[in-house]
DNA sequence: TCGTTAAGTTCCAATCTAGAACTATCGCGT
DNA sequence: ACGCGATAGTTCTAGATTGGAACTTAACGA
């Protein structure tokens, strides 16, 4: 699966992964919360080749979770700021934190800690249900399709996300050993 | 900077994303929360090559996200279960798939529903203060160093968990050589 | 004129990934 | 007994991605 494929696939997930799935764009993006905005901002706080981070940075404005604007005019020169795009992924990098706040520090203590400016406490970020604000448990939750799920048509599945090793079996001549009658799990959708 | 360094950074997202950060880990977890537990499954539903997926999943593992368990005597099969540490993942999850569902879906809406148990109400996972229960927004954090915080630093900057490319040193020596033919091609642009 | 800052680009070598084949074990059908 | 299929990997090669360092462009200040 490539990069591209990623944000095409019917799962939110899957398409956020597109966005943000890679050790570079989320350490950028770490750096844009802690108001980095500059280049060479990115550059050095962060260790990335000038040539990924290029990279990157066009990537997530074309994303839209930045926006460049310019901050001079002589020799050009932008900055990269979040979107509100971008800010919505606050949750994501809190969780980020937070876990590794429980499951990957050492003996001294968490490295930051975080300040709700509103109650003036230091804070852990809890993830709550929307519906009666009690604390979300992986064991509480049922998943069930919506109106983007994907509809296999039953007579035609060609383009299956999954089943990638099919998809390519027009290497006919050798993939012969196993091109036998593959009963696979063939199923309708009801 | 390497997937093993970002571990040992006093930055707990760095050390997070040194454990989830790549799209395929994160997809594999994705799959481990929808209940999947062996290899077979992984690599049909998500169409990863099988050497990254057995590389991915010893790391996992490695790192206490999974366990890996015998299910079976004659030739020896094992699944892959969440861990403690692996179920904690869950907000991060929640939090990635939400962020898809409101900036990635397309005109058909949402792929996936999730309905609490508790409530029995299709919901949308909120990001609360341990401290006060308020909604966590971006601007009203303040972060500040906590008893983790970089070692080495005597001056210890002030909320700055950057400031890694210190044995690079900038390319001292070098950089300076360089300065040699530049002013050659010096024309103005109007 | 030199040196510096800022934001990229370009180039090559070192890694990593995709795709397919191969290995190993056991249980089953014939 | 023999071959087949299912499961869980491992190995191999070619192509894609990354790391590292130099180079470019443009303007400013000493």
């Amino acid at each position: 699966m490539k990069w591209g494929e990623l944000e095409e696939e019917p799962c939110s997930m899957a398409r956020t992964i597109g966005v943000i799935g890679d050790r570079w764009t989320l350490l950028i993006l770490r750096e844009c919360f802690l108001r980095t905005r500059r280049f060479e901002g990115f550059q050095s706080s962060l260790g990335i080749t000038r040539h990924l981070l290029a990279e990157r940075l066009k990537k997530l404005v074309r994303q839209g979770v930045l926006r460049r604007i310019p901050y001079q005019d002589s020799p050009k020169r932008h900055e990269y700021i979040l979107t509100q795009k971008g800010l919505d992924l606050y949750p994501i990098m809190m969780a980020i934190v937070h876990w590794g706040d429980i499951h990957m520090v050492d003996a001294r203590g968490r490295p930051l800690l975080h300040e709700h400016r509103k109650c003036g406490k230091d804070f852990h970020p809890v993830m709550v249900c929307s519906e009666c604000g009690e604390p979300l448990l992986a064991k509480e939750v049922h998943t069930h399709p919506g109106p983007g799920a994907r509809r296999n048509s039953p007579s035609a599945a060609p383009e299956n996300p999954k089943a990638k090793t099919e998809a390519k079996a027009k290497t006919e001549a050798k993939a012969k050993t196993k091109a036998k009658t593959k009963a696979t799990t063939r199923r309708r959708a009801a």
